[in-house]
DNA sequence: CGACGTGTTGATAGCTTTCAATGGGTGTGG
DNA sequence: CCACACCCATTGAAAGCTATCAACACGTCG
């Protein structure tokens, strides 16, 4: 395997580094390489928290509540960082949606390395401030959007990452099955299922077989996300002065502090 | 006012440094203070994204969506650094739930000024993620938990934060409505009003007037939390084998990567 | 003491889940 | 290349949970 390259693509992509310093030795040195197949869990060993690299592929980072439930935290694509602890209380999976190559960390020597080069750091905390505001953003659309807006919100939000602009609309091969989307939304595949079927009626969106949709009205999807600057509803109920206008996209997904960092 | 002294606090117990050195009059030079009376929100200038410091008081963080919808991302407590993007989806703000004082940076500053000194760019690394797991933990709870489970869970991690040990049971002086613990959990005030009543009911909690909730038995409010490591249930549809004895708390916040801080 | 804000309790409606069955796509083997 | 099998997706009907609407109780404050 080119685990040789996928560290020269990480140092590069990644920070911006040549792999040759101190600093790319010393990552070097802790880095493990893996492959994952598709659908298998990355064999991770967790007796530590653990940092990962997404060198190619793709994959879902999951979390597994009691009775059998699972909550997809995020779908992961080529060139991201993943950060997975070890303890807590769910437990944490990395699943590949499509054959993976990744590198792995120790998360504490990881971090070590990276803060002791300024141009590093700096990338890394921008990195994991922009985790945090997706991750936000995720939480106000599992605690506040219905099914609908979930969806809809999706569909845009894939569409910021891995969708193929074609003029007017956009065309989304999704790597990820209805469950995956439903355990990333909260909600039954079936539910995802009728509002899939629903946007198509409504003519926002096209479907072609199980995995592509083409995204046909950006904008009016926007519109059925539900999430955007509040339209500056003073009171709670408030009718619903349909959102002014709209920022078309998701894709800049919001951004502020969750759960702030705390002490 | 001694925003002096809060600057002190903030170097040293957020970064454990003495304001005498370089790094000190760096951020002190960028830094600005003022303080929130309850119930009120932070005027913040949003021109750009920024990093506050909570000196004192508690608050809370806030995202607006459409339709006057309003999900609560974090609660924030004296010594929490909270980082509030300007742009994106939704609108946050933080508001004041006990008198506040907190200081304010221009985020890219201010991170600019952490990212150059190893120690303190190590420990600010380690909050983010920190924030990170949380919020994921967060997005487990909206997506996959009911009412109960919520707001058991809710109470757990309140305890956790500011609850008073005492003996077996634990004393929460809850600083928050309400309306605010609904916003939180993505439920109404009935629905957290009635699952209050309910978890008195069964004897696990007992109330004091309208902020005081004992905690009378941590153990059996764990097993109502359905968060834990998932109890080996090798299918979605097995029963529910009740967790193995659970782990007993929530404290340490489960932690894996969301949104994965990505490229 | 009375008024307001907040919290509780009750009844109903709405949305999503659950359960069940059908349809379509993909892949393998003949 | 077609047939079959299996998995995944779709659709339908009913149940369950939470939101909504409405009324009442409590506590605080003037």
């Amino acid at each position: 395997m080119d685990s040789q390259k996928n560290f020269q693509t990480f140092m590069r992509s990644a920070f911006g580094l040549e792999p040759g310093g101190r600093l790319g030795a010393q990552l070097e040195g802790i880095c493990t390489s893996l492959t994952v197949p598709r659908a298998d869990r990355a064999d991770l060993d967790l007796s530590c928290d653990r940092v990962l690299y997404l060198a190619s592929g793709s994959a879902k980072l999951v979390a597994s509540a009691s009775r059998g439930r699972e909550q997809i935290v995020a779908f992961q694509f080529a060139g991201d960082l993943v950060s997975i602890p070890s303890g807590g209380h769910h437990r944490y999976t990395l699943t590949a949606l499509a054959d993976a190559a990744l590198l792995a960390f120790p998360a504490r020597e990881f971090f070590d390395c990276i803060a002791g080069e300024q141009e590093s750091a700096r990338v890394l905390i921008e990195r994991l401030r922009t985790a945090l505001h997706r991750c936000r953003d995720k939480a106000v659309g599992l605690g506040q959007k219905n099914a609908q807006e979930r969806v809809a919100s999706f569909l845009l939000a894939m569409a910021e990452r891995i969708g193929v602009s074609d003029g007017n609309s956009c065309l989304l091969e999704l790597p990820m099955s209805r469950r995956d989307v439903g355990d990333s939304l909260g909600l039954t595949i079936e539910t995802v299922s009728r509002q899939i079927t629903s946007l198509r009626e409504t003519g926002l969106i096209a479907t072609q077989g199980r995995s592509e949709i083409t995204l046909l009205d950006m904008a009016g999807l926007a519109r059925c996300s539900g999430g955007h600057e509040a339209a500056r509803a003073q009171t709670r109920k408030l009718p619903q002065f349909d959102l002014d206008q709209g920022d078309g996209g998701d894709a800049a997904l919001a951004m502020a502090a969750t759960g702030g960092f705390a002490s």
